[in-house]
DNA sequence: CTGAAAGCGCTTACAG
DNA sequence: CTGAAAGCGCTTACAG
């Protein structure tokens, strides 16, 4: 720019009202000066002004993994947030280790990211807590963040999937089907808790050992069908079963929708809710804040849809 | 830094060298300063120190799509090698939208990212001419970019699987079961020549309406095997054949494996190769040459595999 | 062992 | 309409 400047026989300060398309320049200064950038293929640094500026621009994804289809589609969603605000974006991921988490959200923080987008992992957050008293903001996606012992809240929003209302679908579903041992597979607190209100509200009584299944064992269960917490699972519980006999099979219900579902043999039913609403939500959450918007942080829940697939396939229940 | 120094009553550079773990700093001076990052929960600024310092520690990914897995597993192939040499990655999507890969390169660039990796989108790419020339280092993967009318060289690397061989072993392999009119779905020139390679070696003749096929009207191909160049076809043929009846479906080759595959009715073969492999690769690269090594720009092929899937429960081919 | 000065590449707040 | 000075938060190259 110093060079560009003195080639252009005009203070530096010219230069940048050129770069920055600001007023009060004649034409032919600002010609000399565009015909020096050109000669001199000049190219503004973009860090060195928002050095001055005191912002940066850029936002940081941490994700659990690129393997993770749920993260990718936030990705998505965040991205056209981004994009139409002029943001960057960091990003990483965490393979689900809460110190990798934590390594990538103070290394974004040194590069002073104005925001975080956080797959919360096991670990504790507090690390969080000086950055988003410097300024930082910071969003929970996909689960909530864990809560610290110490009864810590943290100063950052969170964005999820309705699981509670996604148990209670799937499960409504099943007894619907004439189900009544139905199988829980997972760990999230929200969608049992969702299992437990359709179960009730049938009138039926949960057995423990339902509720506490294990993805190996699962073609020995005494359920009938099954409610899968992730995705993860719902594979485990599709390979499994897909060595069994026809008559050996259970209906399987599964939180998260995926790609080929509809391929797969037998077919899934699934609790489908839009990942990537949650990243546009959690993103326009982030921008608002940013701009000054002060409301308080608050938890934001996306809607679930169960989406029947297959059911004809599966073995009639053995109770009505 | 300069609040933290004064109120340790010491000069700037004794801040910078205790942040910096540099030597020759009185133990008690050294804690006075500690004491002052303490209380006043200094963070150094590493935005700032990278300016002064001349490089970023940055490198910047731009993917066709966040739902494209090959664009994921280069992602975490490429995060390896990021993580373990202390570098930050800003990253972007395309959705094969050539000015959207300029816009984010030079955004990137803008920023003065140390280096680029980029899935190429269809347009050209000489935009970045001046950029590798101001010493960013670029890597294509997953294919090759787009060449030049005017044969501009690129300043750049290119990482991507062996489509030419994969594409022979995919159709040796057809033809090995028998099949003799095979056709071809996609547009990979290098795929294509090893289709041709393997017809020629089998002293087949390949009819040009095999390898100009349409995945709309693939039910009337007048083929008994197809090899789809990509997932989308892929998919795209599996879709189309699901609704056939047995007698009228054919074989299908993919070219990349695709989670799930193996539960895929009809069986789906397909040509294996590690996209992870290959964002590791491209990242290696970029390191090294961002160290220094000035070998010469080139291009590096991963090898694929082809897996077998469920070949027997295709219907028998119509020659021998 | 410690520090005062200059500078990375830009912008802000003024003055003319 | 144009510019000289100071400063964003740090480091480099010296000097003491």
């Amino acid at each position: 720019m110093k060079d560009v400047a003195s080639r252009a026989r005009v203070a530096l300060k010219t230069v940048s009202r050129v770069v920055n398309g600001e007023p009060g320049v004649t034409p032919e200064t600002a010609s000399r000066v565009l015909g020096a950038i050109e000669d001199l293929g000049f190219r503004r640094n973009e860090s060195a002004r928002l050095l001055r500026t005191g912002r940066t621009a850029t936002l940081g994804f941490i994700a659990d993994s690129w393997a993770n289809p749920d993260c990718s589609a936030v990705y998505r969603g965040l991205e056209e947030v981004v994009r139409s605000h002029g943001y960057l974006l960091y990003s990483g991921s965490t393979d689900s280790d809460s110190s990798r988490e934590e390594l990538l959200a103070l290394a974004m923080c040194a590069r002073r990211v104005d925001g975080l987008i956080i797959t919360p992992t096991a670990g504790s957050h507090d690390y969080l807590v000086p950055e988003t008293e410097a300024g930082v903001a910071a969003v929970f996606v996909l689960r909530p963040p864990t809560i610290d012992l110490a009864g810590t809240v943290l100063p950052a929003d969170t964005v999820l999937p309705d699981e509670r209302g996604g148990g209670r679908a799937a499960v409504a579903h099943l007894i619907a089907q004439g189900h009544r041992r139905i199988g829980f597979l997972g760990e999230s607190p929200q969608l049992l808790a969702g299992y437990a209100e359709a179960m009730k509200a049938a009138g039926l009584t949960a057995d423990p050992a339902w509720t506490t299944l294990d993805a190996s064992s699962l073609d020995h269960a005494p359920v009938t069908a099954v409610l899968c917490a992730d995705r993860t699972r719902t594979e485990g519980a599709l390979h499994v079963l897909a060595g069994l006999a026809e008559s050996g099979r259970m209906a399987v219900v599964g939180f998260g929708d995926f790609e080929l579902a509809d391929l797969v043999s037998p077919g899934l039913t699934v609790v489908s809710y839009d990942p990537t609403l949650i990243g546009r939500t959690a993103g326009e959450l982030l921008v608002r804040r940013l701009a000054g918007d002060g409301i308080p942080h608050r938890t934001v829940e996306v809607p679930v849809r169960l989406i029947p697939r297959g059911s004809a396939e599966f073995p009639p229940p053995d109770t009505h």
